[in-house]
DNA sequence: CTCTGTTGTTGATATAAATCAAGCTCATTT
DNA sequence: AAATGAGCTTGATTTATATCAACAACAGAG
């Protein structure tokens, strides 16, 4: 696929016009990683604005004892770590494929000058910003307010990927030991909170868990 | 003090002309708040942009324990929960003085429509929201990376404030317990990194207390 | 299909920090 | 100066969760 047609698929540009696109296009690059390759460590500086196009990426710090806190789990057409390139700080964390992916990367200063100018795009990159602080603040929401029967909760609750991570990636976002998790997974399940057939589970009362962080 | 005269102390407004400054002031409202007293509560509908012009603001969420857990706290010229303003949600935490204080509530529409389309302050607006993934990317470090006697030397070596705070209002802030932290202190004391006379306490030895963190 | 290594589970133990309870300090009022 | 009360400190206890260790389940390789 081109970077153009990669550009066209990303709501990010719904309001550029197609010339614009190719501007765009003009100093964007595509690049491909395989699972658990490094996009960036912490304190790197970033050198372009970065659009993740497919995989899942995980933005993680390390804290004491090695272990990693995620910070973000990035989807496709999610823009990273655009505040610091925004503000020409070094990364505040470091970044991993959790899959085969690739990314866009676009020349900031070009963009900067062609198009953050542009109310839409000015726009769009306003509620990128947002959608990040929004992001945090249920990190914050999740690891300080709430133990970790509630944390186990609420994720299963908001997170369709939940039950596709292993076990010990779902803890690391949960921010808890796998053993800690596999507990709380065998108490939901004596509750009738939730199933297990083959490894596979499945939530079969959310009511009930919406009760431990509503 | 006139909202003309308040608006341009703002650097937020630095770019603007006078002119520009009186039709902005037109549209902006100052209120005054006592301590203690709550400028919006979790789950209330933000009906104009505010940003605050004296005193000390806490923005904070209530876990099952009845727990105050601070996740901002926001001093004079801050521009305040822009984001939920921008994206038209209810505010995800409460807010209160924790000193007298000021604000000045701006009409959003009329500020988006006159403002937010002019590149400089549209590049505040990014750099005010910037600015608080950044707050809130160090309170999950400050949280969730770090134990508490770590919490506790970060927090004192990059918080002027810190020991101007109520020692309950601190450890909230740090989210641990008054007791906890009247220990961390009193190991702090007992190590040579920090003196305490008269109930007043200094950094003595900032060197050994950041490599708690760094 | 069996072997092997990785991931998940379970129970026992350790640990950090919260909670509880009592006493202390200091500032304010009378 | 004595009395009051809020905030702070200290020690004892409890609690949640991590850590450790052993084992089980399962997936992929041969």
């Amino acid at each position: 696929m081109s970077v153009l047609e990669d550009l066209k698929e990303v709501h990010f540009f719904d309001n550029l016009e197609k010339q614009e696109l190719e501007v765009l296009a003009s100093f964007s690059y595509k690049k491909n990683f395989a699972k658990d390759e490094i996009l960036f460590f912490e304190k790197d500086m970033p050198k372009h604005l970065t659009l993740l196009l497919e995989g899942m990426l995980k933005v993680y710090k390390t804290d004491n004892k090695n272990n990693e806190v995620i910070m973000h789990r990035f989807l496709p057409k999610m823009l990273i770590a655009e505040r610091v390139v925004f503000e020409g700080l070094p990364y505040p964390a470091s970044a991993s494929f959790e899959s085969d992916g690739s990314v866009l990367q676009i020349d900031f200063e070009k963009f900067k000058n062609n198009f953050l100018t542009n109310p839409d795009i000015a726009f769009n990159f306003f509620k990128s910003l947002s959608s990040k602080i929004k992001v945090l603040e249920d990190v914050i929401a999740l690891n300080v307010v709430l133990d970790s029967t509630s944390r186990v909760a609420k994720y299963i609750c908001e997170h369709e990927e939940a039950f596709t991570l292993k076990h010990t990636e779902l803890a690391k976002s949960l921010h808890m030991a796998p053993e800690t998790l596999s507990r709380i997974f065998k108490k939901f399940i004596k509750l009738g909170f939730l199933t297990k057939k083959s490894s596979q589970y499945k939530i079969v009362d959310k009511e009930s868990l919406t009760f431990f962080y509503d």
